[in-house]
DNA sequence: ACAGGTCTTGCAACTTGTTGCATAGGTGTT
DNA sequence: AACACCTATGCAACAAGTTGCAAGACCTGT
């Protein structure tokens, strides 16, 4: 597993509590791996009680209390380690790739190419979010400590796994499109 | 939930057994929707009482019998309307993010270094692995039927989605080289 | 004939992830 | 004080995905 792997690197960027935790991962670190409250606060659980974090309950002003999480000595070890090992290769699994190969068994190529549309739009958008992050957060890339030019080059990567998506939506597109005009004496085989 | 819509157009380009997907799904179906054989066999079961599909136990030479599975009427509108819907954004996981994001933690940059320059081979070998598949399976791309087609773009995809992580893995290699050698004054802060 | 292999199907137990709901402290409004 | 409303933490039940194992069919070699 992994999320306590990524919660490891959350609180040592900066020490947190589980709904803290859970902001982020609904914002720039989830661009890169999500995770609900309820993962978040049993995992956090889990972590403490194997040693991998320290807690401390902080009263706030106006809210109820919260508990911090910090990483122990231990947890700082196996990070060290595990940052260093081979990523066990994710199941790769995209929904959008299995719908455009199905694409011939819809009643109608029409609407999968709208969804295709659609989809286009979704990633160029999120490319545009990662983009605008890249200017406000780090408009010196050339100037940034060791811990922030990693986050600057991860956001760098979400841009172009977007780009590619785009880049492929738009070959299905124009491909599709200059079947549907030209050939259509191939239609049948 | 996704797989049963992946087994029905993985059954629907040809009719098979739970053995036969869990070959494909390891092969090229895999490359984008991975499963195990259980999963593969215990939604088949499901997908059957549903009503999707319908089965036939074929004999077969010098090995066992095998359950074929086909999809039913049910099954081929259900696919359908499924395939136009939007997809259900995926939660997006990358443990390579992870890991490079947090590489300052590490005891040595050195190792996290190593280790991306490693999955860039990987990712470089995929791409190659894909373009074989290409070359040998879709030698004439504009003479291709309407199936084969698509099962020819999401190839693509698949390329591209590697030649971004390649791209990537680059710039992250060359980034952290500028600033191991040249502004080692800066390393502070 | 029987030992050893492999193929197909499948059960059981476990881990991971999701969804719905609950409790408790705090605020602000009436 | 009573009320609605928000935040932080968490339980419980469920769904999805993984791992380990095994039974039965069939082959091959001895």
């Amino acid at each position: 597993m992994a999320l306590e792997h990524a919660l490891l690197v959350s609180l040592r960027e900066r020490a947190a509590s589980g709904s803290e935790l859970t902001r982020r991962f609904d914002k720039s670190f989830g661009y890169f791996w999500s995770a609900t409250h309820q993962q978040i606060y049993r995992t956090l659980a889990r972590m403490e009680s194997d040693g991998w974090l320290t807690s401390e309950v902080v009263p706030q002003q106006g809210k109820p209390d919260t508990k911090v999480y910090a990483v122990s000595p231990l947890g700082e070890k196996i990070l060290a380690v595990w940052l260093t090992e081979a990523p066990t290769d994710a199941p790769l699994r995209s929904e959008l790739a299995v719908k455009l190969r199905g694409a011939s068994y819809a009643e109608d190529r029409a609407g999968v190419l709208a969804m295709a549309r659609a989809q286009r739009e979704v990633h160029r958008t999120r490319a545009a979010a990662y983009e605008q992050m890249l200017q406000r957060q780090f408009p010196h890339p050339e100037e940034l400590s060791d811990a922030d030019v990693d986050r600057y080059l991860v956001l760098r990567a979400g841009v172009r796994v977007e780009e590619g998506w785009i880049g492929f939506l738009d070959e299905y597109r124009t491909t599709h499109e200059r079947r549907a005009s030209g050939a259509t004496d191939k239609e049948a085989r």
